[in-house]
DNA sequence: GGGAAAAATATGCGAATTCATATTAATCGC
DNA sequence: GCGATTAATATGAATTCGCATATTTTTCCC
């Protein structure tokens, strides 16, 4: 009956797509880095250099493997990706003295320089959408993420790390 | 001070990555599809290819573009998994009668079988995911999800699709 | 303390993904 | 109606990505 054959969008709240949970994830994802990710490839950077650079400037000199866990990607991935940031100049690889199995990824001052200057405007722009979402609205969102996080990443630290969102409000909205 | 130096976890609550929304939604997406796409693998599929086979059980014979929009993934690739997916039979194109630019795809006997059975594991994983959260939570969190769809994916159906969150407060940034 | 098992990273290769562009069809202006 | 513009999809080359595995160092156990 609708006339959805020409060129109308899909309608998102019909079907099982539009309302499936880990669609939304990504759909959301997708959508909100869109934009900033565009403006790091603008940068001339790839979006896993930014990821690495920022989770360098939370803390420098982590070990590969932990890095790449932390910024989303395959080990073997980030080790190439490494290859080509300290070609580049923004970091640099230093063996752990105690473990030599281990290498550890410091930023140069350029790497750190570039990533601060992200970090900043990531700031601005998440704050962008944080006020146009509503700030309550957003701060549950991020409880509920980490949840989902724990949750579904191993039980480990679930019980002790999410102490933040399920006490919180159990009967606001509808 | 704290001895975070050896293979302890990183601390997620510290630093900006543990509590930057987009780093949030993405690792909450991965983490979430972690299982699910395994078993999906397991059956042989590709994680593009149940996005499609679902996108398509939801509505058959949709244009290349918008099923490669709504599969979260560019055109070409789209075309490329398409023409996989004819081989083994899941699908099959036909051109669109009134604009022969226009591509179809529609599911075959054995697509369509595969893709509402994958849909069902779907749903009852999904429903494993929601109890754990809490479903008041989990609906919230559908909703602020489309909501950050709507906002950030081109203004067009923002203010028609989202009433929940976004006349919240509509003065607070610049 | 010495050899087996495990941990951390790197490497090679094949598949997936993207980018630019070609191709085909429809629409618009005149 | 005809050429120019736009839309929809396909194609090819270049890159990225992931899996399996090699390599190096450490740990475990006897």
């Amino acid at each position: 009956m609708a006339i959805d054959d020409d060129r109308m969008e899909i309608d998102r709240n019909a079907g099982f797509v539009g309302d499936y949970l880990l669609y939304l994830l990504a759909a959301a994802s997708d959508a909100a880095s869109a934009d900033f990710h565009a403006h790091v490839r603008e940068q001339g950077l790839r979006v896993p250099e930014w990821r690495i650079l920022a989770c360098l400037c939370d803390e420098d000199g982590q070990m590969v493997t932990q890095l790449a866990q932390l910024a989303l990607m395959e080990q073997s991935h980030l080790t190439k990706i490494v290859d080509q940031m300290a070609t580049k100049g923004l970091v640099k690889r230093r063996s752990d003295e105690r473990d030599r199995r281990r290498v550890r990824v410091y930023l140069t001052a350029a790497g750190r320089a570039i990533g601060t200057g992200l970090v900043e405007k990531a700031r601005v722009h998440e704050m962008l959408i944080v006020s146009r979402l509503g700030t309550t609205d957003a701060a549950r969102l991020k409880a509920v993420l980490k949840d989902i996080h724990a949750i579904c990443r191993g039980g480990d630290d679930a019980a002790s790390q999410a102490p933040s969102a399920p006490a919180e409000l159990e009967a606001s909205v509808s």
